[in-house]
DNA sequence: GTCTATAGGAGGATAGAC
DNA sequence: GTCTATCCTCCTATAGAC
């Protein structure tokens, strides 16, 4: 017991401290000065530890993915083991696909907190996007995807996709927790309950995964009903002045 | 005809560039001097014309705010019309609540286009969104959250919010348009594609109001199936060291 | 590992000429 | 309405002492 409850060191401060300020005002919109001010040490020592702004920047993303890379691909092994020989529901599968997110933004602490709104921010800007985003998710989102595939064998993979895209909009709003929704329910909804999203994600998304298999199957059986009649007065758009 | 074909006006010019740079980089990413060597003017017009960066910044959301909610809000009382004495459908609803947007992201020409993805950066910041979303859009949210109602009296309103916040979130991240769902689909699918949204959204959207709605019913039925088994293993959480 | 000091540039804003 | 010129702050990065 020669050191108990030692100082957090200067490394770890530093990253606490990025992963609250970026996820509130984005990359750009936090300085290292701010950082390494909310984290007591100095200025240097970013470029010490970590090399640079984005390099700090990809540490903070980096350093909790693979914990929940790990515990998102266990629960999804458990309910296929669950479910043999059959496949899993939609709604289990959905809820292994959510449910370690939402229960370490809920209960994980301030840092997984913030380390959510990050991910919110990341998944809807065009600039780190893409690349962050893929890199460290994909191979576990392909994994999920493919067992949704094995769920709807006769759903065309488009549809999958689709209804995965929607799904990471839905759930990445929900981690960036504005606030917005509070406000528009007069208070009746909170964007921090998030044990609420976990009673309502699954399902919701599982029934618009079905609603879009039934919707692929119309189509498919000649031309079943397309999409709903455009009001004729939608098409009259007045443009801006001057914008092609 | 005395002034056919005018140069667009130093005023309009830095909206335009602001625009496609904030969508892009967010409000810090861009400095007013990328903003104006942009847009082929000097600095100094940013404080003639708006005040200042964060004057430019609303400036620019608010451009088209009002344009599209206008035509929303019409589509809207078109369909409640053709319903009557009914209610229109979920999938109606929800049509005309995204169809403008969508329509205009797709076929608006490349301003539309950067607006979106503007509207995807507010609406997942903590700092710009609940302001700036509430501001222009909460009144027409208002309106089509009522029509909803309306389309499922006997579902407790909470359904309703929550269900907005995922067909929003969903929504949004559509108009981020960051490709990585086509970099996922291996190019069976395409961000950009936003037609194939437009047949989607809708019934998805319809399908999770109504497993919503089935499941309030179920809950308030003496307990319902309640959420799904918990897998035990995710209880256990490995925290980061030094984290509470 | 941590700090001091500083280089060297980019940032937003604005006064004033035209 | 538009540009020139300039102020002063803030930025990232790094060399070097401890």
């Amino acid at each position: 017991m020669t050191r108990k409850s030692v100082a957090r060191p200067g490394r770890e401060r530093i990253l606490d401290a990025a992963e609250r300020l970026f996820s509130r005002r984005g990359f750009y919109g936090v300085s290292l000065r701010d950082i390494t001010e909310a984290a007591g040490v100095d200025v240097a020592l970013v470029g010490y530890h970590f090399g640079g702004k984005r390099a700090l920047f990809k540490a903070v993303f980096e350093r909790r993915a693979e914990v929940l890379n790990r515990e998102r691909l266990e629960l999804l092994n458990d309910i296929r083991l669950a479910a043999r020989p059959g496949t899993p529901s939609l709604e289990a599968i959905v809820h292994a696909f959510t449910y370690p997110l939402l229960e370490r933004s809920a209960r994980g602490g301030a840092g997984w907190k913030s380390y959510f709104a990050l991910i919110a921010y990341v998944n809807n800007s065009p600039e780190f996007g893409p690349e962050m985003m893929s890199e460290h998710f994909d191979a576990l989102v392909a994994k999920f995807i493919a067992v949704l595939r094995e769920s709807l064998p006769d759903v065309p993979p488009q549809e999958i996709y689709w209804g995965y895209q929607f799904l990471t909009g839905a759930l990445t709003l929900t981690f960036a927790e504005t606030g917005r929704i509070d406000k528009l329910s007069g208070g009746l909804v909170r964007a921090a309950d998030l044990d609420s999203v976990l009673e309502r994600l699954a399902p919701y998304v599982a029934g618009g995964f079905r609603a879009l298999a039934a919707r692929a199957a119309a189509a498919s059986a000649g031309r079943g009903p397309k999409r709903p009649a455009r009001a004729a007065k939608a098409a009259q758009m007045k443009a801006i002045p001057g914008e092609g």
